[in-house]
DNA sequence: AAGATATGTCAGCCATATTGACATATTTAC
DNA sequence: GTAAATATGTCAATATGGCTGACATATCTT
């Protein structure tokens, strides 16, 4: 029950450090939602970005409009299929990333230091337990770039049956 | 890195099991966040809602008259001092209380059993380390009824310095 | 009695999510 | 080669949950 908790402080302040500079930029979360998985996954489709982020294009349109207007993100048309909208950051995009990524870095590698090294892999895998079922192949592989079978793979072993999700 | 995402992900489906509970009662996260809170800390004054949260008394407003309408919370009169309205989760509140935790400790048993008794530890003190230092000792103080100088006390030690927040 | 404090509430704004409907370009299947 | 499926974009309306500013009330403190 108390990692319920601290659960969600820690999330709370770890969403925290990005929003102030976000806010400089006249953007928000869900900006930094895009920008993060495009610039991690060059060459995303937009298919692709919406099962990660779990919303509708709707939701993600407004936001993605935003960011290629103001050239942080640019569209390429697939070279196979030629309707896909392949995403990629510009260098103000990696920039910008870079710029939220850096206190959300700083704050993770602090409480990584306190853990020693077999407590970060400890760390992973827990968070690796507490996706869905459902995602977990799938999180891998956006994590991993395809290699759903690498160190992570493999979460909770035999003993997962009957606790779904 | 990964952890980043990783927390991105795990977060994401930790929210989702009690959020399809809370549509079926017409409610959202907001109220649910509330709801926890009260039912942890029964007497739970309004200023002390409102910190943990981080968010304004009109935000709170809306979704508190709700909880309150709808007969999941009590206000009752300090007995100090009148002014203060002590918040208490009626037996319905704690109904519902219950059937929005329970997915989730199901979700964080599960991951946690495949961590080992020392891994709970290092988990814990992990995301203690993830909240910012300011807000440390009040999270400490909530989780743990005041008694900040806890097992999970004094969280980084020495050399926290340089690091902020 | 005056001022500070704890709370409540009205009104309006913004960000981000939703659904439903429809448009366009392109690929695939027959 | 036409028809259907697919990938994407967009319009409109709606809901949630934040925010600010202003103001009201009850109660405690000085």
């Amino acid at each position: 029950m108390l990692l319920i908790e601290l659960l969600f402080f820690a999330y709370r302040d770890f969403i925290a450090d990005p929003d102030a500079i976000l806010a400089e930029f006249g953007f928000g979360r869900a900006h930094h939602r895009v920008l993060h998985f495009v610039c991690r996954r060059p060459g995303l489709r937009v298919a692709e970005l919406l099962e990660i982020l779990q919303i509708t294009k709707q939701s993600l349109g407004r936001v993605l409009r935003q960011l290629i207007a103001e050239g942080y993100i640019e569209q390429r048309s697939g070279e196979h299929d030629r309707r896909e909208r392949l995403l990629f950051a510009t260098e103000r995009g990696q920039a910008l990333f870079a710029k939220l990524a850096e206190p959300q870095l700083r704050r993770v590698s602090r409480a990584l230091r306190a853990s020693g090294p077999e407590g970060a892999e400890i760390i992973q895998q827990f968070f690796l337990d507490m996706i869905k079922q459902d995602n977990r192949a799938h999180v891998c592989d956006v994590l991993l770039g395809g290699s759903a079978q690498s160190s992570l793979g493999e979460p909770l072993g035999l003993d997962d049956a009957g606790d779904e999700t």
